[in-house]
RNA sequence: GCUCCUGUAGCUUAAUGGAUAAAGCAACGGUCUUCGGAACCGUUGAUGGGGGUUCGAUUCCCUUCAGGAGCACCA
């Protein structure tokens, strides 16, 4: 077991606890939110008051009087532990009861040791050897433009991806294509009706347009609804005519998804979309049945919930055909198949929460899993200004128009055309990175490419200045000693933030919130600047040649922030040029 | 009608029940003979309303108002 700061501090505070002739108890510790309130912060004296306090009512002996004078007395036996003495500088006990940790600063350097020890590795583990998890996302629909909706879904799922891989899953990426359903019945009529063209020659965006219009239509003719269902049902029952036409909308689209794919960088592991379960849903259906997990009901067979815990759900329609449940369903027990997982990911719209409430049900009452190897990221929609995002209002955004706006706008900074590319599509996935999940955000052009602030290429050209200084120290140290004497405030402020980082990467993953690894590098990098616009890291020219203490020291912060930097980006999907 | 989610500064967002609610943008003022100014420092400014639980509430509970989403033949 490696050596953590937190899990020594615990140890130590259990084992006073103890002596102090308390029960086995829980000890949280964390990190306070001001610096004088030191690294790590305990508010166990606070917890344990209460309980105390009505103990001692009963036997009428009270020990002591507030969670302070408690905090006291738990010091004064901290003090005289010596493993504690070997971590920490100082213990102070705060009003109303917390006790305060400060670091020694001599352990603080060890972590920028072991920064430089481990590279890229910095933050990794392997704590999770052995376990798989497939995580489902991007997920565009065949034959509609990709959305910046999807962008969230790409991105988010992707940062999630790399998070948990860095903590040792073996990751599953599937692009779960929306190529399925009875949008393509209303593809087929619309083509047939208005396309005027073979497939081949649509865009992505006129195949949007004739879906825009068959639902302009459909709503004065009731008649073209029926049409669609039917081309769908002839679809499933695999008719030569529009399994042709289906294929070719298929290909046509991947050809377009695969331009924005390469824009941002991402290649998702499988892209079995819903059509490839087709043939495994008709045994699933009878399981169903057999389970009397599914009845029928007015010609359709649903899936009642017990105690009326949801809503009922759908798996077959009154015509016979297919819906969403069915696929997820049979996509589920193919992915227990073939991988076995430990934890199946959904990185999908909020909107989706429902069905996913039902798919995780229907699954465990079906006897396959249990509901908690399964989690629905719900990330919220991104709004426009004048209101929600519709593919049949036909007011999305662009997501290629955004990328190369995003571009467009770094290439005033750089010529090179790979460096602005790399800051470009930084921008826009830090921009939506940065965002908890679960909330949505009003999508804002000048937000989305801000080069500036709370950004992505704020974190690049942090990372690039640093690597600009390491270049020009021309030599670069190998060892630390002699430490300089004293470290300054801005030193200070970094090193007891930096070490962190690990811990955030855990975190980022137990909470499904990439943004949380987003925060924590735009804090290192302001920092790092405060600290590079108040001290000089290279000394003057008389002294470049020759390493001091400082000089060594100050270069072994810079690249030890610069690789932190790049190895948090990493995590987000984003490039850490060395140059920009 | 029922269910779920969201209301934080002028705008857009942060904050495992913790201490003085944190940033960016915008505005205004400052730093620049110095290692990369895509930078740094400062000023103004916020938890929708009302109750409750708690040593302590943006966070949990109740209520009310406002916005969004979902609720069987879409996915």
């Amino acid at each position: 077991m490696k050596f953590t700061i937190d899990k020594a501090i615990k140890t130590a505070i259990q084992k006073t606890l103890k002596d102090l002739g308390f029960p086995e108890t829980q000890v949280s510790l964390e990190h306070p939110a001001v610096e004088v309130h030191g690294d790590y912060s305990s508010n166990i004296a606070l917890t344990l008051f209460p309980s105390l306090r009505s103990a001692s009512r009963r036997s009428g002996n009270l020990k002591f009087s507030s969670p302070r004078q408690l905090a006291e007395s738990i010091v004064d036996e901290l003090s005289s532990n010596k493993e504690l003495k070997k971590i920490v500088s100082k213990i102070e006990v705060a009003s109303p009861g917390f006790i305060n940790f400060i670091l020694n600063e001599k352990l603080l350097i060890i972590g920028l040791e072991e920064i430089l020890k481990e590279k890229n590795g910095y933050g990794s583990s392997n704590s999770a050897k052995g376990k798989t998890m497939v995580i489902d996302y991007s997920a565009p629909n065949i034959a509609k433009r990709f959305t910046i909706g999807h962008l969230r879904s790409t991105i988010i799922g992707q940062a999630i991806y790399n998070i948990y891989k860095f903590l040792g899953w073996k990751c599953i990426g599937d692009n779960h294509l929306g190529d399925w359903g009875t949008q393509f019945g209303k593809m087929i009529v619309a083509i047939r009706k208005w396309a005027g063209k073979s497939v081949d020659e649509l865009t992505i965006d006129e195949m949007e347009s004739l879906y825009v219009r068959f639902h302009q239509e459909a709503e004065t003719n009731k008649e073209l609804d029926e049409e669609a269902r039917v081309a769908f049902k002839a679809l499933e029952d695999g008719k030569k005519e529009e399994r042709e036409l289906w294929k070719k909308l298929v290909i046509r689209s991947m050809e377009e998804f695969q331009k924005i794919y390469d824009l941002l960088g991402v290649k998702i592991d499988e892209v079995y979309g819903e059509s490839y379960y087709e043939s495994m849903m008709p045994p699933i259906i009878d399981e169903a049945k057999k389970k009397g997990v599914a009845i029928e009901s007015k010609g359709a067979l649903i899936i009642p919930y017990p105690k009326d815990a949801l809503p009922p759900s759908m798996l077959l329609k009154s015509d016979g055909g297919t819906t969403y449940l069915t696929r997820d369903l049979a996509t589920i027990k193919f992915r227990k198949e073939k991988w076995n997982p430990d934890l199946m990911i959904y990185e999908v719209g909020s909107e989706q929460t429902l069905h996913f409430r039902q798919v995780f049900l229907a699954v465990e009452l079906l006897g396959w899993a249990k509901r908690n190897q399964f989690f629905h990221i719900p990330h919220g929609l991104i709004r426009l200004k004048e209101g929600k995002i519709s593919t049949r209002k036909g007011n999305a955004v662009k997501l290629e128009q955004v990328l190369t706006e995003a571009i467009d706008r770094a290439k005033k900074f750089n010529d090179d055309p790979e460096i602005s590319k790399m800051v470009g599509i930084g921008a826009v996935k830090y921009n939506d990175l940065k965002h908890s999940p679960s909330t949505g955000y009003v999508f804002d052009w000048a937000e989305m490419i801000n080069l500036d602030g709370n950004s992505g290429p704020y974190l690049q050209y942090t990372h690039a200045r640093c690597r600009s200084v390491l270049n020009k120290a021309g030599v670069f140290p190998s060892s630390f000693f002699p430490l300089p004497s004293s470290l300054n405030f801005e030193e200070l402020s970094i090193l007891r933030f930096i070490y962190r980082f690990p811990e955030v990467v855990m975190e980022a993953a137990k909470q499904y919130a990439p943004n949380l690894v987003c925060t924590f590098l735009y804090e290192l990098a302001q920092r790092f600047n405060t600290f590079y616009n108040k001290h000089r890291i290279l000394g003057d020219n008389a002294q470049r040649s020759t390493f001091n203490a400082q000089l060594v020291f100050r270069l072994l912060l810079t690249s030890s922030v610069a690789q932190v930097l790049k190895n948090g980006l990493a995590l987000l999907g984003i490039q850490s040029p060395n140059a920009m």
